[in-house]
RNA sequence: GGGCGAUUAGCUCAGCUGGUUCAGAGCACCUGCCUUACAAGCAGGGGGUCACUGGUUCGAAUCCAGUAUCGCCCACCA
């Protein structure tokens, strides 16, 4: 049979997914069978994959596959999230390009250019996730804003509404200058930056004095109005109410009084712009102060700032400090390290801004979301990430669910004339009955009504992601609905833990008083070697369908798991996907050395062949017993390194290496089939790792029907192991392994046949494993013997001595240095055994078991030294 | 500033409720082999005071406290 001994995956990685899609595997219904869900974090619709999806992947795959094997009705659904701002900023660059401006285009023929640009691309990453062996139901594949989702985020947003959950207000929002639009506070990363504390001198009105504050944003002063300080700080008792004149605009403001000011920071002194920070904000409401808001959505100076009116913020601070310079108000600048809020998704310094925003009420949604992971109804995993959710939720704050965009599900809110007053409802007509019924006046019509302009925050369609999936919103009661939810694993990346599966929770409780999943697997982040981000400035990022192409997609697939524990950031190397593919590799030639022998039925099955088999099926059940213990708790990639130890030192390694026929030589029938059988089992049990290469070997393993496959079949379960056996042949290994050595230490020939004798033979392994051990060790005879046997090699596995006799290769100095150095290892040892046996306290104290263990160890040593002394004895 | 977690071999990590000389795995490394499945391989080998200091205990990598270093999350000190 000619099999090439490189496996090559080129070919037939591609025509087994074919050959599953067009067989509808992935493909599930409602039926009898208990169900298994995954629902695929949805990827934006934008992206590219990039290898923390080929991560997050993986794992996904491994778990569907497992369990549709398990016999589970497993059902994993894809799908993309519109990602409104990311989106949006990608279509609004296009048409920069082509020389278009948003502005300039109507609302309507925007989302045009949008939804064409989406299903240009929008599928692009799905047909990715295919090369990896994704084996997603692509029938059900979602989008989420597609036309039932889009209801189900409307519904949901007026429901919240009606019950008091979502109110609109003014407050101080994130700013996002460069997208234009208000982010959510999870939107903002804190970076530490180097920047410069300036110390700006304003004059105080009645006095030659003048007051100093200090600030990182000097541009601000155009929005003063106020200046505190402390009402307890000696320093500026006496200016307490005067009137300070800000400089460049001259407007003269209070000095106030706040016990927020900290008199240890900078001056003791701190200028209010209650439009522009925070606290400004709080103290602004506080002394009911004038709010100047100077800034224009896009980040330039506005009106209100009198100066530099539409320069760009930065370009504006640099003018406000030269210009303060001049005029001899800028006191001193000093070197100042500060946080600085970035926008998650454009990356452009926040700017805090007042804003009427619509924002959803946190504090009692979340009370059972956090029940649910505190009392373990939900499992996160790793667990540590526990403590993490339960901080945040007992901590959190409002939502700021508004976006000023127009890509993404626009708020059902209609104003009523020209006013502020609105009605939320679903669609117009009802708006407009609403409207009617709340002013009174019936004469209002359709053209009376503006829907507010705003859409919302992608998380707040994406937090319904599993239940309107499966149309859980709109009809809670429809079969799919109540089979495949609440769904059983979810696996994201712990970056959006809060962003989204902490609102999934939330979103699971509220929608269907139920949890959304039962576990969730965060996985790490995909790093390079040196633990650096993966990015593409720094080009640390591999392409990953190059990597794909270059080493199989199993071959990646097990380079992803083998290192990435949970929780445990993945650092990536091109030496991962190497392992892969060689593992790839040595399963299939493995499987070549199984098709290539020849069988005769009328030859007996040898000795050494029943005994590995019988080895091997034990060894078999204690790894799939180790398997379903690693499953249970997510442990993927040791599993999968049980699986790689299994195959390779044990099934490769030993097993086969055991029953194979010398060369030209058939095989008997028993054994091959029994060889098949086993590799038949190895096959299914990597499968969920390695979906091609298993389904190859599976299908050239016998004939196989149209319409079989391996991904079909049901997953090896564990039996009863015999620990004897496996005991033994662990101590055959090593007799082994020490008969290798010593042909290695002496120089002798490979092929040079030697005699083993072995004392105490009754106790041993190798009665039941000689004929291997014969095989493995290249023996010409194992026999038993009771005395020891002078001008020998010898060597000790346990109890069992073992003696090689080659005396002209035998140096007795050397030989006895070795005896000697033993004698002190097993006396040092019997010396500790014996200090425990000696300690009264340690008898009295420690359990019988222990007890008993330490008085054999102390039976053994001594025994061994008995030995030793006679030999050393002997050889002087 | 607050909270959480980590520190075990050159690297990435196991080591569950203390107890076999318990210090492990994979990769990397060293030596020898192109041996008739596989050099993407085979055989053999070296390598760790379990971060540090104390404590609890008959017994500590494991439990407790402190120290150091690192990581993550949250947070409005201008």
């Amino acid at each position: 049979m000619d099999i090439p001994s490189k496996y090559d995956p080129s070919k037939t990685e591609q025509r087994w997914y074919d050959y599953w899609m067009k067989q509808d595997f992935f493909a599930s219904s409602p039926d009898d069978r208990e169900p298994y869900t995954i629902v695929i974090p949805p990827p934006n619709v934008t992206g590219v994959l990039h290898m923390g999806h080929m991560l997050n992947i993986t794992i996904q795959d491994v778990l569907i596959r497992m369990n549709r094997m398990n016999g589970k009705n497993a059902l994993w659904v894809a799908g993309t999230d519109h990602a409104s701002i990311a989106t949006e900023a990608r279509v609004v660059a296009k048409l920069k390009e082509e020389g278009i401006q948003k502005s300039d285009l109507s609302r309507e023929k925007f989302l045009e250019h949008a939804m064409e640009w989406k299903d240009k691309h929008g599928g692009i990453i799905l047909e990715q996730l295919k090369k990896l062996g994704a084996s997603c139901d692509w029938n059900r594949t979602r989008f989420t804003m597609d036309e039932g989702y889009y209801e189900a985020v409307i519904n949901t947003f007026i429901d919240l509404y009606n019950k008091g959950h979502i109110y609109r207000g003014v407050r101080m929002v994130n700013w996002d200058p460069q997208a234009r639009t208000a982010v959510s506070d999870e939107e903002v990363m804190h970076r530490e930056i180097n920047s410069k504390l300036y110390y700006v001198r304003y004059e105080v009105e009645g006095s030659d004095k003048g007051i100093t504050i200090a600030t990182t944003r000097p541009e601000t002063i155009l929005g003063d109005t106020a200046v505190a300080v402390n009402p307890e700080d000696p320093r500026y008792k006496d200016l307490h109410g005067k009137i300070a004149i800000i400089p460049l605009v001259e407007r003269k403001v209070p000095i106030l009084c706040d016990d927020y000011v900290d008199h240890e920071f900078g001056t003791g002194a701190l200028k209010i712009t209650p439009a522009h920070d925070e606290n400004d904000y709080e103290i602004g409401i506080r002394h009911n102060l004038e709010s100047v808001d100077i800034l224009n959505d896009d980040g330039t100076l506005s009106k209100e700032a009198e100066w530099f009116v539409g320069m760009d913020r930065f370009k504006a601070r640099d003018e406000v400090i030269k210009e303060l310079e001049s005029r001899g108000c800028l006191v001193k600048v000093e070197d100042y390290i500060n946080k600085v809020g970035f926008s998650e998704r454009t990356d452009a310094v926040i700017e805090p801004k007042l804003s009427m925003q619509w924002f959803l009420k946190m504090k009692d949604l979340s009370k059972p979301a956090l029940d649910a992971v505190l009392d373990g109804t939900i499992q996160l995993h790793p667990a540590k990430f526990k403590n993490v959710y339960r901080h945040w939720m007992e901590n959190v704050k409002d939502w700021c669910i508004s976006r000023q965009l127009w890509w993404g599900q626009r708020i059902p809110a209609w104003f009523i004339g020209k006013t502020n007053d609105y009605v939320v409802a679903k669609t117009i007509e009802e708006a407009l009955k609403a409207a009617q019924a709340k002013t009174g006046n019936s004469s209002l019509t359709a053209a009376d009504l503006r829907q507010d302009e705003d859409v919302l925050d992608t998380w707040f369609s994406s937090w319904l992601w599993p239940i309107a999936l499966f149309d859980g919103i709109r009809d809670p009661e429809n079969n799919e609905f109540k089979y495949y939810y609440p769904t059983n694993d979810l696996v994201t990346a712990p970056d959006i833990l809060f962003f989204w599966v902490a609102r999934m929770i939330i979103a699971g409780y509220e929608y269907s008083g139920q949890k959304p999943f039962s576990n969730v697997y965060l996985t790490g982040m995909v790093r390079d070697s040196k633990r650096r981000k993966m990015s593409k400035s720094l080009g640390n990022s591999p392409e990953p369908l190059d990597l794909i192409k270059k080493y199989s997609a199993d071959g990646v697939r097990v380079g992803m798991l083998f290192c990435s524990p949970a929780g445990g950031d993945l650092l990536y190397d091109d030496s991962l996907p190497e392992q892969g593919r060689n593992f790839g590799n040595k399963i299939w030639n493995a499987f070549r050395l199984i098709k290539g022998w020849e069988v005769d039925e009328n030859l007996g099955q040898p000795e050494n062949a029943k005994s590995a088999i019988g080895w091997f099926e034990n060894k078999i059940n204690g790894s799939l017993k180790q398997l379903e213990d690693q499953y249970k708790k997510y442990r993927i990639s040791e599993a999968l390194m049980t699986l790689y130890r299994l195959f390779w030192d044990d099934f490769s390694a030993w097993y086969l290496e055991s029953v194979k026929p010398a060369y030209g030589q058939p095989m008997d029938l028993e054994t091959y089939k029994s060889t098949i059988v086993f590799m038949d089992m190895l096959v299914r049990m990597l499968h969920p790792f390695m979906p091609f290469i298993t389904e190859e070997i599976w299908q050239y393993i016998e004939e196989r029907k149209e319409g079989e496959s391996i991904m079909v079949q049901s997953m090896p379960r564990a039996a009863k192991t015999d620990s004897g056996i496996l005991e033994q042949f662990e101590d055959m290994k090593e007799a082994v392994t020490a008969i290798r050595k010593i042909r290695k230490e002496k120089n002798l020939p490979a092929k040079e046949k030697l005699e083993l004798m072995v004392r105490d033979h009754n106790q041993s392994y190798s009665q039941r494993f000689e004929s291997i051990l014969k095989k493995l060790g290249m023996l010409k005879s194992v026999v038993a013997i009771n005395e020891k046997v002078d001008g020998a090699i010898s060597f000790r596995v346990r109890s069992v001595e073992y003696f090689i006799p080659l005396e002209e290769h035998i140096n007795p100095e050397e030989e006895l240095k070795d005896l000697e150095q033993e004698l002190v290892y097993q006396k040092g040892f019997l010396k500790k055994v014996m200090a425990k046996m000696n300690n009264e306290r340690f008898v009295r104290n420690a359990p019988a078991q222990v007890v008993e263990l330490e008085r054999k160890k102390q039976d053994e040593a001594e025994k061994k030294i008995g030995v030793l002394e006679e030999r050393i004895a002997g050889l002087k």
